[in-house]
DNA sequence: ACATGTCTTGAATTCGAATGCAAAGGCTTG
DNA sequence: CAAGCCTTTGCATTCGAATTCAAGACATGT
């Protein structure tokens, strides 16, 4: 019984007067037994307040039904918003969600994940972290399926998924273009991610074929903090831009907020300003931020579904997901 | 070896010439082993990419070292932000955290708490979620240690910590008065939360102690779209408010937004606004948001301590540990 | 040299549930 | 009515590591 705390199917099979291999069977979907018996058995466990011990269970069928997932923090709204949406549709396909916050342990991080692989996780979703080789290696060994959500990683047995950020960058250079700026200049993220990258490659490339070239570039290091100082650093020069593109919105909140009340611009007569995410905030009254949305939704949902494929089909190749981003027009832009 | 992923202790027992035991012991900090055959044994290890499996420790010891943190959603960022310390705090104390989004679930909240219990997880802590009277008698019964993050439950069996909302609500009630507003109004978070009902009552109880009474008042749910409706009828009276203090920080920024943006009204000249939490964002030039401050760090260290203790003393009983807060000042209130 | 104590190590058991195999029972069919 | 088949159930084993108990190795004291 609750002798301590939780009783076992052995307890159920002497209440219910039959084997514990029946009581086993019982709450196992496929397996058979006879209506009657089953009642006397699902009564008796009711009674007892039995319910199968899942780490038994994944010990001997070998599947934990635990899916790790791993992130750096929660600074930039993005991030919890997609890990809801991560852990509520992992939760809707059965499997629980085991956390782990990467934030501020940099070498460490190699550690705790070889912890994570301690609890046979069935799976491993990375956002917003990079992987070392040694990891990377470590986990292909492993056999653990991998899938990176928001970043690219190069090792071709670990699948992701993202968005386009190349076309993204691009089509924000095209729209400030066509919008009829002429000093045009970037804020860019941590150097280390493939967001960052990628944005900043699509956005050079469409001023190049546009026939300009960056006004002025800074590091925001993705920080609200960081990218304040970029944006004063940016507009301390004698004659300034007269459009910013900051690589995510979070970024880009803090740096309209420095050229409104700390420089007395005005958005956008003075100076555009685009973002990139289309996190919940941009579209607030206060900011109004025009931004390339990222679909969230469907980024997660095709992360959920390689992973478990992945799980279901351990021999498939890795696979890669990109989504088209959208440019949400907004009032932090002038108009041509 | 590798045969399906990972060696087992037999696996480098075989390689390193010595009993399974021993290599569990090699891996128990307690036990002891010659250093000698403890360096084999390492070295066979190292060799296999062995490392223990924790649910099979767990099954032997009984002790998971798993803690499950359920969350309500993160659209108010103070819960993202929690969260993060919270999963921070306990992986430094060696636990990891099973997650659980309880989101727009509604009653299978308490289906899917129960799956969480069946992973044997050595404590829960429930943070925006409140516990239904079957559950709560459930895990009382389970014997497993529950801390309730930002909300007090009635229940004598279950620990909890929280700031002093009574107090902050007085806190701002006094505030308001002593800056000389008269027509004070209040919009309300969701009618279910602790949170809610201590902040108005401490408010409420202020406006009193001061011989003032509650202008108007309207219900904001804790959500940002039912912030600005809610916002929108109470300023479509004839006469408004000359300040309103918002449930929280999250709620207050669309009710800002609403008044300065659809309304054309001057904040703090027109109108006070105040919140609660202190999120990071109310430091944001744009909000500049005056509020009572929740010591989240203290909190989180509060909840941790707490249950670590249950765990290590199951007998000891539940605690509840009530911190101050303390008001910001800032630009959002009009000065005396 | 012998008794006693300490330290290492291995064999056997355990945690709780799932499952292959075999036995027992029920039913069909010639 | 017997032979054969299917269903239901129990027995015994398994997953991987921790732990109890006992035995062996060695040192110490008298």
């Amino acid at each position: 019984m609750q002798r301590d705390g939780s009783a076992t199917s052995y307890d159920v099979a002497r209440a219910a007067g039959v084997s514990q291999s029946t009581v086993s069977r019982v709450f196992s979907p496929k397996a058979k037994v006879s209506e009657a018996v089953a009642q006397r058995v699902r009564d008796a466990a009711a009674q007892l307040g039995y319910r199968p011990n899942r780490l038994a269970r994944a010990m001997i069928t070998g599947r934990s039904r635990i899916v790790a997932l791993v992130v750096a923090h929660f600074e930039n709204p993005f991030y919890p918003d997609s890990f809801e949406h991560l852990a509520l549709a992992l939760q809707k396909e059965g499997y629980h969600v085991l956390t782990f916050m990467a934030a501020d342990l940099g070498a460490r991080t190699d550690e705790v994940i070889q912890e994570l692989l301690d609890y046979r996780v069935e799976g491993l979703i990375m956002a917003s972290v990079g992987l070392s080789n040694e990891l990377t290696q470590a986990i292909a060994e492993a056999e653990i399926p991998v899938v990176m959500f928001n970043r690219v990683q190069d090792h071709q047995d670990i699948s992701g998924v993202s968005s386009d950020n190349v076309a993204g960058g691009r089509a924000i250079a095209e729209h400030l273009l066509r919008t009829g700026h002429s000093r045009i200049s970037y804020i860019a993220g941590w150097e280390g991610a493939s967001t960052q990258r990628d944005r900043e490659a699509g956005f050079l490339a469409g001023l190049a074929d546009g026939g300009a070239t960056l006004f002025s570039r800074e590091v925001g290091d993705f920080h609200h903090d960081s990218a304040e100082k970029a944006a004063r650093r940016m507009f301390a020069a004698p004659v300034h831009p007269d459009a910013v593109f900051v690589a995510n919105d979070h970024m880009a909140f803090a740096v309209m907020d420095v050229l409104r009340h700390d420089l007395g611009l005005r958005i956008p007569e003075d100076v555009s300003v685009i973002g990139y995410d289309d996190v919940p905030t941009s579209a607030w009254k206060s900011y109004d931020l025009t931004t390339v949305r990222q679909p969230v939704r469907a980024m997660v949902d095709g992360a959920v579904r390689l992973l478990l494929e992945r799980i279901a089909h351990p021999d498939a190749p890795a696979a890669r997901i990109v989504l088209e981003g959208a440019l949400i027009e907004r009032g932090s832009v002038r108009r041509a």
